[in-house]
DNA sequence: CGATAATTTCTGTATAAACAGAAACAACCG
DNA sequence: CGGTTGTTTCTGTTTATACAGAAATTATCG
């Protein structure tokens, strides 16, 4: 698979974005590529077009599974796994949303839980401790559940709901 | 500065949880602290409590300035520079999201503008192609018209949208 | 305008991550 | 069962990041 100047300049991009994302490049240029191409790829499309070794690829892909954002997709007639990305863009957002909340947030809440009761039990800690850690806990589990609650509508109404933008203050009338 | 149990467990997964969301151990052990600490602290305090090279707390708390979530206090009869954390964990949260939309987004954004134009012009590129970019883009666009405008509410209104959760579907009809 | 205190920048080293290539493993076919 | 094709795991090398300690710079005070 040859790529065109845009797409090399897309794939490049990506890739250099996903280590700010905590991907790898490699990771992020196998997404990037898949996400361009208008059919599914085998693995060894992958190591031709990128230049990269054909085991990278393969811990690539695995990466990219556990992220939910990459299938592999049978093709008739062919032994090796092809493999596509999400093709709606608005569910591959949500699913590495959620990804991210369950790794990068979820621990964090589970262990101020712990913090907080300890702290509440404790001499030694200050208000400002129970205090600062109470804040940050009740946050986070605010913004946790509210996620959740987005998370159940149907993309449909999810975007209806962003396009609104702030007309949805109005409607409720936080503020003029 | 002498750390309880549940002030030392904090910090190690604060500086642990660091790494995943791209900024490295001593910084985000550095801000815990300072989130923790009941009076601004000096670079020395940092260095004792924490156990790592004063030059390191240098370089840490410029990143942690470069988030703007950390702040220099003047303390009466000090000359050397005391650090704080920004006090309101909402107002924390959306600075640091500000600042993530605008390293991790806003660049990809306009790269995503210039691939559409370059693709729409050129010859070589496919309609699945352009299509892909395209999606992309009024996503992320339409994403960050959006955040932007829930930005421009006071914090308080803010927690009381976010609070609102799902009654806010109803409200709007959108769902049942 | 020295002298001292405080901070930042620089430089080398240690540590961790990414990666290529080889080896091992698994699946499929005649 | 071999032979072939495809995939994953392992191992060493490279590359990038984090960090300590030293040196340089800047600020503050007598």
């Amino acid at each position: 698979m040859k790529l065109t100047a845009v797409q090399q300049k897309f794939i490049l991009h990506w890739g250099e974005m996903g280590t700010r994302w905590g991907v790898n490049r490699t990771v992020a240029q196998v997404h990037a590529l898949l996400f361009l191409a208008d059919r599914p790829l085998n693995a060894e499309d992958l190591v031709e077009t990128l230049g990269v070794a054909r085991s990278n690829i393969s811990t690539s892909i695995k990466e990219l599974q556990s992220w939910g954002i990459v299938h592999t997709v049978p093709v008739l007639g062919e032994r090796r796994d092809h493999f596509a990305t999400t093709a709606d863009v608005w569910e591959m957002f949500q699913v590495i949303l959620d990804e991210r909340k369950k790794r990068e947030i979820d621990p964090t809440l589970a262990l101020l839980r712990e913090c907080v009761d300890e702290a509440n039990a404790s001499e030694a800690d200050t208000d400002q401790t129970r205090r600062r850690l109470t804040e940050l806990y009740d946050m986070l589990g605010t913004l946790g559940t509210w996620y959740t609650q987005i998370r159940t509508l149907p993309t449909g109404a999810m975007i209806k709901f962003v396009k609104m933008g702030s007309k949805v203050w109005k409607v409720l009338g936080l503020t003029g």
